[in-house]
DNA sequence: GGAAAAGTCAAACATATGTTCTAAAAAAGT
DNA sequence: ACTTTTTTAGAACATATGTTTGACTTTTCC
């Protein structure tokens, strides 16, 4: 997709919020009043650029007829909702492929692109409450702090693990006995898991 | 609320049906000749009676600006939330007092109003993953079969625990050895566990 | 630096659209 | 039957709004 102008951006984003406040599209002056535009027909000009790439829609002869395309209309990450982007180990370390099989509610803030969900296979976090086939929720992050319960990336397949930072080294531990560390430096941080979804 | 004619009831209709496809509301006489209403002053005369009873708005002076109410449009409960109604214990019972704290993201299907959840006191189900301070999403239902995690009242207060059916005897079970069972004849279901939600 | 393209403005314009007014028709109440 | 209220129509009206045109400015490109 094309870079949009500042500009663009601005009447999308204004058209948008219109559309939320009163319910019926905006006329082109309000338009130009709003993103600094003086006249309606340089409002007509980006409007027909907007419309020819495809952001949005409006008929010919027809007053506040606007309409936002789907794509810029749809809340595009659904409010509460983080995908579930497949699997992770906590277990013997599983490939973990990345495509969203559905959306997990879960309150995500204000920056909900930075989450996603991965279902737990394996046992050997069961001391820290995360079971087979729960779903861990996790934030993005390239660190993480001692103690904190870290996904993280070794040799192209990720584990949930808690992480141990002492005396320089750095170590993934299991929560269960049977099961051994990991050498911290061989593996990269995807995030830390802020949250856990079980469904019976 | 007083009855509508047949004909307010076609203009409301139809002007839903025209926001729901066109995604702008229509103009007077567009909704005049949908519902065989011959001049605009027709038209205006039966939206001023539907704004005043509350049906729609729209703004004296701009075009194509009617907006149906709130009650017409909401949707009731908040789609794919639970109510957080009170704490449970999963060691000695706690009072489970019942107001709405919040509402936590889950999906609870087709009938919502059904669940409720519940945040975990104590230590008790540590063997099945259930955490103190996690929330266990409950199904009201007064019964549950062998093996089920149940929440139940017992002197009125409520409890998560392991339903154990056997030999004609009930119990509700600890996931925990330093916890002892309870006799399930004491006590009443108040619905089953489908579902449990941990913020780290 | 000059040409081409893109962006903007101002003004005049055409018309879609809500408004007002008056009157007729229909319905309701007496 | 008569009055009152409600509903509708038609025409004229005012204006909000999109459209067009031409010129000017800014940016981009060679």
């Amino acid at each position: 997709m094309k870079n949009l102008s500042d500009r663009q951006q601005r009447i999308l984003d204004f058209i948008r919020a219109y559309l939320d406040e009163n319910g019926y599209p905006p006329s082109f002056r309000e338009i130009g009043g709003n993103v600094g535009l003086k006249s309606p027909s340089s409002v007509d000009h980006q409007l027909k650029r907007l419309r020819e790439m495809g952001y949005l829609q409006y008929e010919e002869g027809h007053f506040r007829s606007i309409t936002l395309t789907d794509q810029e209309r749809e809340v595009l990450p659904p409010q509460g909702m983080v995908p579930l982007v497949g699997n992770v180990a906590a277990g013997a370390p599983i490939l973990a492929e990345e495509h969203v099989e559905e959306y997990i509610p879960f309150d995500a803030g204000p920056h909900p692109e930075d989450y996603f969900a991965l279902r737990v296979r394996g046992e050997s976090m069961l001391g820290a409450g995360i079971l087979p086939d729960d779903l861990v929720i996790v934030r993005r992050q390239p660190e993480a702090y001692n103690g904190e319960i870290v996904v993280a990336l070794f040799e192209d397949e990720a584990t949930v693990k808690t992480l141990s930072r002492k005396n320089g080294e750095v170590w993934l531990l299991p929560e269960n006995p049977d099961y051994e560390p990991i050498d911290g430096r061989a593996c990269r941080i995807l995030g830390k898991v802020v949250g856990l979804v079980r469904r019976y």
